[in-house]
DNA sequence: TGTACATCAGTGAACGCGCGTTCACTGATGTAC
DNA sequence: TGTACATCAGTGAACGCGCGTTCACTGATGTAC
């Protein structure tokens, strides 16, 4: 964390400051509790300060969000890096995107919203189309059903993003032991796919 | 809406009124508008009545919840009535749950949370129960692939209940013409499932 | 190198907002006899 | 059928909370000459 160094007037970098103060905010204690007001506490800046970097709350929230897709983006290429076939590139993928999902789950909720809940944001933007990129052009390798690439991009993304929902809210629990117990392996097979 | 008749010092059915007007705020003004002030008003009631009722905003968003799944169940009952072949009636089941997201949107928001994030409610929890059934029993008429008849269920319900949160984040915008017009019947048709 | 000055990036007090909650109260309703 | 009384379900004022935002301010920084 940047925290401005005591007894200066200037920060240096205050931007960034409160933006990685957001996402700690978000680690540890959730989508609600990202408030202009605590990222400047968490800082170590006046609650104030922040209108001097971004346009309100939504701005700031653009911000982080940024990183946001930069990180999820991350970890799907990670997760497609470490395999070889067009399917196995796709599972690869969605287990990328479920550890995003269950390892950032604020940061989850904070991207995957109405691009209407976001100010206009070039860079954000930018950062979401290369996440999509990343999916589109993966599901690309893989035959396609009726309707073409962009209804089996669909079907893919539909699979995992419920699945990482009905993780988060409990309906599914992998590892438990109990009914609610399912590996996204065993659901990815369900899937109709072929190279 | 069942409003207090005027000069009238007890209501009658306050209770039954809140849980009206909560619906009622969630349909015309989503999640964020529900609190207990702003439904004590639209039932025509002081601010501090509702405390008679429920334990709190929880408990008043449960039984909100309660109905929430109640109308959720028939739409996806009548969504399976229409068919007559078990693929057939899954897929009816799906356009049911995607018919309660899109014209639902706020009640399908809070019923989809986890059973944390609610007060214990034996009322809610068997509304919640009846709903899953309805679920379940319909998948488990399919062929059942790896990790038997619960993968099966979760690989319907990951693939429905993703679609529907792409379509609530205007990833997919069915009937827009644009790119992001995609039909969930083609979606569906890539799930590996028959009788 | 020095000086004058504009700009920048902070501070801290204050404001208004809607929220949930509490409190003393009051009038209607239900009940015992 | 009346009456006394407890209980119930409201009212409206008040409180404290955290929030975003505004404001006058101030001290540091950068720049022109």
């Amino acid at each position: 964390m940047i925290r401005k160094p005591a007894n200066q007037q200037h920060h240096g970098n205050l931007r960034e400051a409160l933006i990685l103060a957001g996402l700690q905010i978000l680690e540890t204690e959730g989508l609600k509790a990202l408030t202009l007001r605590r990222c400047a506490k968490l800082a170590g800046v006046s609650h104030a300060a922040p209108t001097h970097h971004f346009e309100g709350l939504p701005g700031l929230k653009s911000a982080i969000a940024t990183r946001g897709y930069g990180i999820f983006e991350r970890l799907m290429i990670e997760g497609i890096e470490a395999e070889d076939t067009p399917r196995g590139r796709v599972l690869g993928m969605c287990r990328g995107y479920l550890r995003f999902a269950t390892e950032h789950r604020a940061l989850f909720n904070l991207i995957f919203v109405s691009p209407r809940d976001f100010p206009p944001d070039e860079e954000r933007m930018a950062a979401a189309a290369s996440a999509r990129r990343v999916l589109t052009q993966t599901c690309a390798e893989l035959r396609h059903g009726a309707g073409g690439s962009s209804t089996t991009e669909v079907a893919v993304w539909s699979l995992v993003h419920g699945f990482a929902k009905l993780i988060e809210i409990e309906r599914v629990v992998p590892g438990s032991g109990d009914a609610r117990d399912v590996d996204f392996d065993n659901v990815f097979s369900f899937l109709d796919v072929r190279a």
